[in-house]
RNA sequence: GCUUCGGUGGCGAAACUGGUAGACGCGCUGGAUUCAAAAUCCAGUUCCUUUGGGAGUGUGGGUUCGAUUCCCACCCGAAGUACCA
């Protein structure tokens, strides 16, 4: 019987169907749970580089049922977004419906691989019974304050209540920071208006005044990466600035908490470093400067006090609140020019920008707190208003771009380092001086200096110690139809929460997905978006001047709002009363194995900490970190750039032949000869740099161009469709030969022509079940042979499974298999044992055979085989014998002798007396059962 | 610039805590089978070589009886981040 893939496949995957085989619930068994990021299901389909985190997963997941896990493995959808809401607009169906196809085409793809997914989990964030849960966690965070205190974020009724009794008194600082001050009597008479302002400060979920992308043309907001150059990136047009009212997330009080819980979970090394660098805690002191003739002050942040005696001006933002104040008259005309030519500029372009100094004068001075000098006052772009105190110290001497800065304005450069030549550059390092011109710190280094003179600041009462962040609160309001409503309505300009009984709040319908002319978001197209409170629901917009009807806020939220906490839907995908019962929180706990790719390190693994650090505050989850341990996947890299031959001539049209699309014409002028696989590139236009240095390799009617790989994606015309290969090889193949192609989490180049080998291994192992055609095995007792061969592989493959070394796995079983042949084995015993060592890998297969063989009952759940040492106790050992280190033969010795009769054999050895040459060994040594070395 | 990860045959890659470098697969070469092809099977395949050997894991040093593995310096590539004071 021949291997017939495609007629199993189908067979088993409507079995697993059937019989629900892949349903969980709550069991005795110990609980683990393997999650795969879910996907955006785009229009594009999958292709062979998304199942592979997948891939990995099932088989960790299948492994582990075998030795008895209850594993819940589920999938579902992240499927709010802004390509459906683009296709909408460009098509006009309803970015419901195209994503619902979407879906449709994902799962029929998933479903052609043999995933061990528990479907009857599935969630789509763009589901009402979903995202009303998204909607409750905002709810919370906009009634939560962060307290200082408990260093927990808590409702904020506790601190409406410290207000009541005792005024400002708990946040005295931070309020007369936001220029507040009120006792508990001051506040009760305040409007609720006014107190709805100052609560605004403390809310985890918060409204605020902010700067957005505006693409007029497009009539859109825009995101960073949608702008080039500062137009738009699609149709290259302007883009400006507008101030626009946004919702917040105060995540930045989690910065310590988010950078400290790094250190207890399983996540890669390189990923970790990156949320540590996004988060860019800083330890510095702010210091004040006195302005002269002036009774304000401009407080800097600096993380190196100690070289404060080398300050020679300071430098404001040019967003800095109180330019005006600094400006002198004479300078106020030059400030303004530059003022306005700096906020023109798009936030890239400055940021781009960086090697170009630039600044202005603002006709001020402050007075230096330790020696009493003049410093001049500048602004300019390369301070960042939003960072520190949005001013800082300029010492030319210990910063690079300080010193640039004075170079080209002529400002002082006072040397603070003794015997340091800082004529061509600064010196930032904070080791390897010694301070001068420093007055009490001179002759001290940087740690001593530092102490001195913090304690110096803060005795002066001119500053203190801080700690200073990079992560920024994230914003959440989106200008953007398919996305969740924010469920929040403004009564007389104030807003409330809709309650949460209410939820969820679901989208209204539109007549068109693009913002409104007045650049609102399209929820402000829907003529029924207005909150009646009197009947708790969604009414129509024209009985906003009903007394008790308000207007809805038109901003949708993020994608990663729903991305955030979806792992807890799960556990419990139906309930109508909880985001997730105490129940299955109890029993599936956290994820044990999270697998998805690095390229969220920032967004998505951030946020989602985030929330559950938040919910842990809260008291609705038991853990503050949610995944113990986190696998990135590498990607899969296409060949992009393909040469094609243009029939009947020599010539070679470049990647656009494969779309529809127009692509440059890329044309090239190149000899072939014919019967030749290569191409000469030396006769390539000189402007065709792309291809420069390329190698292109023959096959079938294309070049192959070595040089370029990268991501596969639509884009690039470099997508292989796993459905190609599952009709061609099936999808244990693919499954194999995705494992087969490297590490897990390295990145890797996809090569079809490498997957012929992992099939003739399948099929290798299925003609070990026949003879003529039918199967025949023997049930005898397993030859000393095979059974050291089988338990060499089980305890091999067990061992790299729980590493997720995968593609050594494969390895082995080729390894096993290639024996067993050779041995002809067609032993019941060893190759039933196989079947259930590859079930995770080969599913479908293993499914077949098992059944062929006897079994009625589906594989999956076979206990997996032990290895029993005895079978692999050697008794001899093939010693490596070297001369110097330099292995010159093999010496076959049994493992019973000890050292001195291990030293006797091998000196008595012809080939060691020849290569000796009579020469006395200076040393011999000897580590039984490894290596013999011999030094000469 | 900074942070992190990499660099091993023609290619994807193995090599456990330092112990026979290149397992396994692709590709290639030769052979068997076949009218022929596919498929399958067998042998070979790091490089150089005067067939004795010699060199070899990005480069240069170091530690060691012994280094792909540990240490130092450098070169190259990828990813992230970037006037963060």
């Amino acid at each position: 019987m021949n291997y017939n893939f495609l007629e199993i496949e189908k067979k088993w995957q409507k079995f697993w169907k059937t019989n629900k085989t892949y349903k969980v619930g709550f069991s005795s068994k110990p609980k683990l749970y393997v999650l795969d990021m879910f996907p955006y299901p785009s229009g594009a389909g999958l292709h062979v580089g998304h199942p592979l985190g997948y891939i990995a997963s099932d088989i960790y997941s299948r492994f582990k049922r075998h030795n008895g896990f209850n594993v819940l493995h589920p999938q579902g959808y992240d499927s709010f977004g802004l390509p459906a809401e683009q296709y909408a607009i460009k098509t006009g169906q309803h970015p419901k419906k195209t994503t619902l196809d979407n879906i449709n085409m994902y799962r029929n793809q998933l479903d052609r691989i043999g995933f061990s997914f528990d479907w009857s989990r599935e969630i789509r964030t763009s589901d009402p019974n979903y995202y009303k849960w998204t909607q409750w966690i905002f709810i919370l965070m906009f009634n939560s304050f962060y307290c200082s205190i408990d260093n927990k974020a808590k409702n904020i009724e506790n601190l409406i209540s410290s207000f009541n009794k005792e005024g400002d008194k708990m946040y005295r600082d931070k309020l007369t920071d936001l220029g507040y001050s009120f006792n508990n009597l001051e506040w009760n008479d305040f409007n609720p208006k006014k107190k709805s302002e100052i609560l605004m400060n403390f809310r985890l979920a918060y409204l605020t005044d902010g700067e957005v992308n505006w693409c007029e043309e497009l009539g859109t907001v825009l995101a960073n990466d949608e702008i080039i150059n500062g137009v738009s990136e699609r149709g290259g047009h302007p883009v400006t600035k507008r101030k626009v009212k946004h919702w917040c997330l105060r995540i930045s009080k989690y910065s310590e908490r988010l950078l400290n819980g790094l250190d207890k979970i399983n996540w890669p090394d390189p990923l970790k470093e990156m949320q540590r660098n996004w988060i860019g805690k800083s330890k510095g002191v702010s210091i004040n400067f006195k302005i002269e003739n002036s009774n304000k002050s401009i407080e800097v942040f600096t993380t190196r006090p100690d070289t404060i005696f080398g300050v020679s001006f300071l430098t404001i933002a040019p967003e800095y609140t109180d330019i005006s104040d600094l400006s002198s008259s004479e300078n106020k005309l030059v400030i303004e020019k530059y003022l306005s030519e700096v906020l023109k500029k798009s936030e890239r372009d400055r940021l781009s920008d960086v090697k170009t100094v630039s600044g202005v004068f603002s006709g001020s001075y402050a007075i230096h707190p330790f020696n009493g000098n003049k410093v001049p006052i500048w602004i300019s772009d390369y301070v960042i208003a939003s960072y520190g105190t949005g001013a800082v110290m300029g010492v030319p001497a210990g910063d690079q771009r300080d010193f640039d800065f004075a170079k080209k304005f002529q400002i002082d450069i006072p040397n603070i380092f003794k015997n340091i030549d800082i004529s061509n550059s600064a010196f930032s390092d904070k080791t390897g001086f010694k301070l001068i011109n420093s007055e009490f710190l001179d002759g001290k280094d940087y740690n001593e200096s530092i102490e001195i003179i913090i304690n110096e600041i803060e005795n002066k009462n001119i500053g203190k110690s801080k700690i200073q962040y990079k992560l920024r609160d994230a914003t959440f309001s989106r200008q953007r139809y398919w996305g969740e409503p924010i469920p929040i309505y403004y009564k007389d300009g104030i807003p409330q929460n809709i309650d949460l009984d209410n939820l969820p709040l679901k989208l209204p319908e539109v007549d068109n997905f693009l913002p409104t002319k007045n650049g609102d978001s399209p929820l402000g197209n829907s003529k029924a978006w207005a909150w009646s409170e009197k009947d708790k629901k969604v009414t129509s917009n024209d009985k906003i001047n009903d007394i008790d009807t308000f207007p809805i806020e038109l901003n949708t939220m993020p994608g990663w709002a729903g991305s955030s906490w979806y792992f807890y839907r799960y556990m419990d995908p139906t309930n109508n009363e909880n985001f997730v019962s105490e129940d299955s929180q109890n029993y599936w706990s956290d994820i044990d194995v999270y697998f998805g790719g690095s390229e969220h390190a920032t967004g998505h693994l951030l946020y989602s900490r985030f929330y559950q650090k938040f919910l842990y505050d809260l008291k609705f989850l038991n853990k503050d970190e949610y995944a113990k341990k986190l696998v990135n996947q590498g990607m899969i890299l296409g060949n992009s750039a393909f040469v094609y031959r243009k029939s009947g001539t020599s010539e070679y049209l470049s990647k656009n032949l494969i779309s529809d699309i127009k692509v440059d014409k890329i044309r090239i002028d190149i000899k072939y000869v014919e019967g030749e696989d290569h191409l000469n590139f030396d006769l390539l236009k000189k402007d065709d740099k792309d291809f420069k240095n390329s190698k292109f390799i023959l096959e079938k009617d294309k070049f192959l161009c070595l040089r370029e790989q990268e991501k596969m994606s639509k884009s690039k015309f470099n997508v292989v469709n796993p459905d190609e290969i599952c009709n061609q090889y099936g999808a244990d193949t693919l499954r194999m030969y995705e494992m087969f192609l490297g590490p897990i989490e390295q990145s890797k180049p996809w090569d079809t022509r490498g997957i012929s080998g992992v099939h003739s291994f399948l099929k290798k192992f299925w003609n070990l079940f026949f003879k003529e055609g039918k199967i025949n095995l023997s049930s005898e007792e397993p030859s000393k042979e095979s059974l050291k061969s089988l338990h060499k592989t089980i305890k091999k493959v067990s061992e790299d499974i729980e590493k997720l070394s995968l593609n050594t796995c494969i390895s082995s079983f080729m390894i096993c298999i290639n024996e067993l042949s050779s041995l002809n084995c067609n032993n019941r015993l060893i190759l039933e044992d196989l079947l259930v060592l590859i079930s995770p890998f080969a599913p479908h297969f293993s499914e077949e055979l098992w059944s062929q063989i006897g079994n009625s009952k589906s594989i999956v759940d076979e206990k997996y085989p032990d290895y029993e040492e005895k079978y692999l106790v050697e008794s001899e050992k093939a010693y490596p014998v070297s001369f110097n280190g330099k292995t010159k033969f093999t010496l076959n010795l049994s493992l019973d002798l000890n050292h001195q009769e291990i030293e006797k054999a091998v000196l008595s050895n012809e080939k060691t007396k020849s290569i000796l040459n009579n020469n006395i060994p200076k040393k011999i040594i000897i580590v039984p059962g490894k290596i013999i070395n011999i030094v000469i």
